[in-house]
DNA sequence: TTAATGTTTAACAATTTTGTTAAACAACAA
DNA sequence: TTGTTGTTTAACAAAATTGTTAAACATTAA
């Protein structure tokens, strides 16, 4: 892999695997293995590496649900494909959308432009007319779409807090998770 | 309110309610309208402050479920309650636990301390009766409380991310969130 | 009043983090 | 070969952030 290339994914590694959002250019560097100064030569600051960070994950964000969330599939099977998909990239990029969030709150950081996911909004139609057909429960989509993401997404962001709280172990954790699938769409689909 | 309290209450303010997390000691200052030398007056260091933050944040998340999951009420008044307090409080604090997070996954962080929540613990017990009584759907205790957690927190804190991905003005978010509730309510008891 | 104690500030010092530069190095074409 | 281009490094410079100090200030007790 080239250079620039493994910086960038040292740099999600840092951000997105570890949850380590105060990750300093140097430590960045050194978590490559690469001189420092490579950060400035492809990169020219670190907020423009941050920038660029950012912007490929919200457009990894939006390609991955692109891809499920289109599929002409009877609609219990895209939503457990959908699990499947995201619940995968989640347990290898826990902290992607808190690094997202963290940016986003971040003073210096204004992002004038639309971020629209055409396919969430496409997939929120779909939901309503499940609904209509009695599929699932009516409601707001919204509020469906709402549910299915904190259901997948909150117990493995909140891993680290929980295993304090309730003292439980790296294996039990990790068993408790993989059990969420079929936990998840119970809910849904009772 | 005296300026030691004062400036503990302006960084839970940055970190907690605006989710900035990379605030620096003079932001800190700044906000809370004191010279910066009073942070290392009170707390020696900006990692003490930190720290002490941090045991707080904890201590009021614990005590705050103390405060209902030992009350011995019925189990679904209870759960209304708690969804009530919890609710309010994530609305004042919603990045107290991604703070919390952070800080944890940040690497000079070693709590060696046991932060064992006895009311978690206590609650699982119940749930696991409510399942044997037949109140609720039989299954993990824990996975319940990842569900009831989860349902509650998230849409929370990823409000600023879908509020862009899906274009929602601020009114209508917060309508969003005013009614999830009654949401959780239905899913849990259906 | 003075003395003692705690609080607040500005100025300074130290440290950490970031950014720049020039030179070394490598690959390759003319 | 030489020259050109792009890559990498160390050394340096600049900026940002944190920590320390001494003096000013306020409050209260003796």
């Amino acid at each position: 892999m080239n250079k620039e290339e493994l910086i960038k994914q040292t740099a999600k590694e840092l951000f997105f695997s570890k949850g380590y959002l105060h990750a300093t250019t140097q430590e960045i560097a050194d978590a490559a293995g690469v001189n420092r100064s490579l950060i400035n030569y492809y990169f020219r600051s670190r907020d423009l590496l941050f920038q660029t960070v950012y912007r490929e994950a919200v457009d990894s964000l939006k390609s991955q649900l692109d891809k499920v969330l289109y599929d002409k599939i009877d609609f219990q099977a895209k939503i457990s494909l959908f699990i499947d998909v995201y619940m995968k990239e989640l347990l290898k990029y826990p902290y992607r959308e808190s690094f997202l969030i963290t940016e986003i709150c971040s003073k210096n950081f204004a992002l004038k432009e639309k971020k629209k996911s055409a396919a969430l909004v496409h997939f929120l139609k779909e939901v309503g007319e499940e609904m209509d057909k009695g599929t699932i429960k009516k409601g707001d989509p919204i509020q469906f779409m709402f549910n299915l993401f904190a259901l997948m997404s909150f117990p493995v962001i909140m891993k680290p807090l929980y295993q304090k709280l309730l003292d439980i172990s790296q294996e039990k954790y990790n068993t408790l998770i993989a059990e969420r699938k079929q936990i998840i769409l119970d809910q849904i689909f009772n």
